[in-house]
DNA sequence: ATACAGAGGTGTTCC
DNA sequence: TGGAACACCTCTGTA
């Protein structure tokens, strides 16, 4: 018997439908638009590093808060490039709606300081270097500020360098919840219980056929009813 | 009116 | 050494 952080809900709250079938038919319905979304993500890792330090801004501001609000906080910054020149006090008010925006204002610089150098930008030379995801995602955990799995994974697979993580946030988890895949949703995710429950995912997307990215997607469309990131 | 859940969590402290 | 507990301290939709 394993050891768990805690329990907020129990297989019991989640009681109906667990058919995996019914995944696997919505999969079919959707699944041209969630591999058309793969593909811009991959397609972003292409891009400028500006713009990729645009996606890593936007992981860095989900925690706790709505992903639509936080996008077009970005849009907002770049618009005005402060994202690559801002200080934290003109970048706070175009953060409104977005969930503890004074750490988050902070982060951002912090990131800044580390991937733009003399106005010069080495955050796609950075993140080309690692050999894996996995290697990636350590190492941006342990030297971010803001990054811990969960955004890591997300920063790396919205840059389309991070199909095979799991990106364990609120949403996923109640559908592991609803589909047998893990029986309680901890209430606390350590690294270890991170990875174990990562390592689940990757079984049970093998056993049904559907990549762990597309599973993401479709995961959170169900959710939010849309196909977004 | 007021309360309360929900929003793609992470850092720090304490033991 | 790793994991609880707490800090962060917003805004919206809903009842």
């Amino acid at each position: 018997v394993r050891k768990e952080a805690g329990v907020v809900t129990t297989l019991e709250d989640w009681r109906g439908n667990r058919d995996v079938d019914r995944l696997m038919s919505a999969y079919e319905g959707r699944k041209n638009a969630i591999q058309k979304r793969l593909r811009e993500f991959r397609e972003i890792g292409r891009r400028p590093d500006a713009e990729i330090f645009e996606e890593m801004c936007f992981c860095l501001l989900t925690p706790q808060s709505k992903a639509r609000v936080c996008d077009k906080a970005v849009r907002s910054l770049a618009a005005e490039d402060l994202l690559a020149n801002g200080s934290t006090e003109e970048i706070l008010p175009h953060l409104e709606g977005v969930r503890f925006r004074n750490g988050k204002a902070r982060w951002i610089v912090a990131a800044r300081e580390q991937f733009f150098k003399d106005g010069q930008w080495v955050l796609k030379k950075r993140v080309e270097e690692f050999q894996d995801a996995l290697e990636a995602r350590e190492w941006l955990v342990a030297n971010m500020l803001g990054m811990g799995y969960k955004e890591a994974g997300h920063f790396l697979r919205n840059i389309g360098k991070g199909e095979e993580l799991a990106i364990l946030d609120r949403h996923i988890m109640k559908n592991l919840l609803r589909h047998g895949v893990i029986d309680m949703v901890p209430t606390s995710l350590s690294k270890r219980e991170y990875l174990r429950i990562e390592a689940l995912v990757k079984e049970f997307s093998g056993r049904i056929g559907i990549p762990m990215a597309d599973l993401d997607l479709l995961f959170w469309s169900n959710e939010t009813g849309e196909i977004f990131k």
